[in-house]
RNA sequence: GCGCCCGUAGCUCAACCGGAUAGAGCAUCCGCCUUCUAAGCGGACGGUUGCAGGUUCGAGUCCUGCCGGGCGCGCCA
């Protein structure tokens, strides 16, 4: 089973091939000009170049050996000599029903499945989540969806920051503060099993700590000491430390399950930590790392670079490792226990010098294959004034915060609208988070990934254009049509393809499939957002032009079929963005 | 200074190995509820794709230079 675009792409290969030119040629995409065709294919002028015969010619060739084929209504040579193509009534009607009585949908699986580590999110300890981190949660999510729908045996890893800088600069301004008396004594303890601070004292305490340790040196210096200490052993530091990834994960967990994100594995950077004398020891044996500047470091330069890229930095002058160490140990310890054929990172476009110099220390240590690692960053979520996302305080907004925020806008907006009203508090609620999430995430979805955008609450969780909401209103009205069919007992038959809204409306489910092989080949889910905004819109007009459950029985079976299709496409399609659809709203 | 990314309609964004008339949404204006959720549908208005060259039958897309913006450039992650 394949979709129209590949199958005719085959049979205008075909005749490509019968005119002894190359079948790659007789690629076939949606027509450009949707009044004129459904499908075209360009290839005539690039095989009239490379055989240097007249392009025209060819094309006549191409559209002789078509003739026979039932598929077709019709190839017309037009424009700069494109071939264009239109499906026969039947070839859609059939493909519909196909796509109708798929469990996928019309969606096709890769051909190798691979193995494949998703790494994502990333959370830190004793740093609350802030928008910063919605995209790399909502991105990754969806992703790691998508690769898995497409047949991957795929790993969702949070890669959970609880082994740097960070801690030696909390335990150090505690110290100071006074608060950890017991767990600063040497020895093994026993240390207090009670964590001798919340959570709001920590998202307090790091910012400050931060700040301190760039103005005053001493303190820095001393908080280096203490992550190399901790990193070291000192039993008081660890038991402190399990303190803090307690308390700070306990707050994490619930701020990602409200956006729909969930991991498979939530390591962290401490446990690939017993890994790393082994990996030094390879990188000496391998001649790769050297000392400088009274550091370890590994130099990943090459000499047709264009820029300076720094080495990869595996032991700092303190003696302890540094997020790079620990990146790369963990490609280590993946290989291991699971040997990814790839693994994504999906992290902010900021720190693509750092993966770069990362993935070419694992490359030059052998711990994966050229090209399977792979970076796929992204812009930032920006505020109105185009600079990434800040409270009118000048702070870091915190992810539960915007998430309350948003959730308490869509109640609003749905109470305005008068919807809702026959659902009881706890299913408002719910529904009020889903429009939520959907908003959120469809509004970055929706922009490709490379490119920042401006967040705006108001348009975002509005319920009128391409928005989340929007896409979710479709869904529910559909939900809505086909309860209406079942309490009238009117049953989905075989689809016939009639109406042009009807037509329109099967070459869009007929196009999941690209949409989701796109989204898949360049790790950008905008693909799959555009495709459900699409079907939506196209299923609105079939909705407005094709009346259902009044139309004649084998019509109205037929556009019932095309419906109960249509909503099924949609919610995996928001399914593999990680967004929630409800029953009603 | 070096490097990476971006610049498309008033605003927010798309655009499938380079292809026909560059598409959506918002905003503005005009229509459509005695049919299934009008949170909808139809239509209108809106463009020298930052500027200048180049390659090509053909450039938003590739190359060069410039202008404007964002970001990064070893001991924080």
């Amino acid at each position: 089973m394949s979709d129209l675009k590949s199958a005719l792409g085959e049979a205008v290969g075909a005749a490509f091939a019968s005119a002894g030119l190359p079948a790659e040629l007789g690629r076939v995409t949606p027509s450009d000009r949707p009044d004129l065709a459904d499908f075209q294919c360009n290839g005539a002028l690039a095989a009239a170049k490379a055989a240097k015969r007249n392009p025209r010619e060819i094309a006549q060739a191409v559209a002789e050996a078509l003739k026979g084929d039932s598929r077709f209504a019709s190839f017309e040579i037009a424009g700069p000599v494109f071939i264009n193509l239109k499906i026969a009534e039947g070839a859609l009607s059939a493909r519909a029903n196909e796509i109708a009585a798929d469990p996928r949908l019309g969606a096709g699986r890769v051909a190798a499945p691979r193995r494949v580590m998703v790494d994502y999110g990333g959370p830190n300890v004793a740093k609350p989540m802030h928008v910063g981190h919605l995209r790399a949660s909502i991105i990754g999510e969806s992703v790691k969806r998508t690769y898995r729908f497409r047949g991957d045996q795929v790993w969702g890893d949070a890669h959970f920051g609880d082994w740097g800088f960070q801690m030696g600069l909390l335990i150090t301004a505690l110290a100071d503060a006074g608060r950890i008396g017991p767990f600063l004594a040497e020895g093994d303890g026993p240390f207090p099993a009670d964590s001798p601070v919340t959570l709001a004292d920590l998202d307090r305490i790091y910012p400050e700590a931060s700040a301190k340790a760039k103005a005053d040196e001493t303190f820095r210096d001393r908080a280096r000491k203490a992550t190399a200490e901790l990193q070291a052993g000192r039993p008081g530091y660890r038991a402190l430390w399990k303190h803090f990834i307690a308390v700070s994960r306990a707050s994490l967990e619930p701020d990602f399950a409200s956006i729909g994100v969930s991991f498979d594995l939530w390591k962290g950077e401490s446990d690939v930590d017993p890994l790393i004398p082994g990996m030094i020891a390879e990188l000496e044996a391998k001649h790769l790392l050297v000392d400088d500047q009274g550091a370890r470091i590994v130099r990943v330069a090459r000499n047709d670079d264009k820029r300076d890229l720094p080495p990869l930095l595996v032991v700092s002058s303190e003696g302890s490792a540094m997020y790079g160490t620990t990146d790369l140990a963990t490609i280590l310890d993946r290989r291991r226990e699971y040997d990814p054929d790839l693994i994504i990172y999906a992290v902010d476009q900021r720190q693509a010098d750092h993966f770069e110099v990362v993935v070419r220390a694992a490359y030059l240590v052998g711990y994966a294959q050229e090209g399977g690692l792979e970076h796929i960053g992204f812009g930032t979520m920006n505020g109105p004034d185009g600079k990434p996302f800040k409270t009118r305080e000048g702070g870091v907004l915190k992810l539960g915060d915007l998430i309350a925020m948003t959730k308490a806008k869509a109640a609003e907006r749905l109470h305005e609208a008068g919807l809702g009203a026959e659902l009881s508090e706890a299913d408002f609620g719910e529904t009020a988070r889903k429009v939520a999430v959907a908003a959120l995430k469809f509004a970055d979805l929706s922009n490709h990934r490379s490119t920042s955008y401006i967040f705006d609450l108001d348009r975002f969780s509005s319920f009128e254009g391409k928005t989340g909401p929007y896409l979710l209103y479709q869904a529910v009205r559909v939900k809505s049509l086909l309860r209406k069919a079942a309490d009238e007992g009117v049953e989905a038959g075989k689809i016939v393809i009639v109406e042009p809204a009807e037509r329109d409306l099967a070459l869009l489910l007929d196009s999941f499939d690209s949409a989701l092989a796109e989204a898949y080949d360049k790790k950008a889910p905008n693909f799959i957002a555009d495709h459900a905004y699409r079907l939506a819109q196209a299923f609105s007009k079939f909705y407005a032009a094709c009346p259902i459950l009044i139309a004649q029985p084998p019509v109205r079976a037929s556009r019932l079929a095309l419906a109960e299709a249509t909503l099924k496409q949609l919610e995996l399609a928001l399914d593999l963005l990680g967004i929630e659809t409800p029953e009603r709203m």
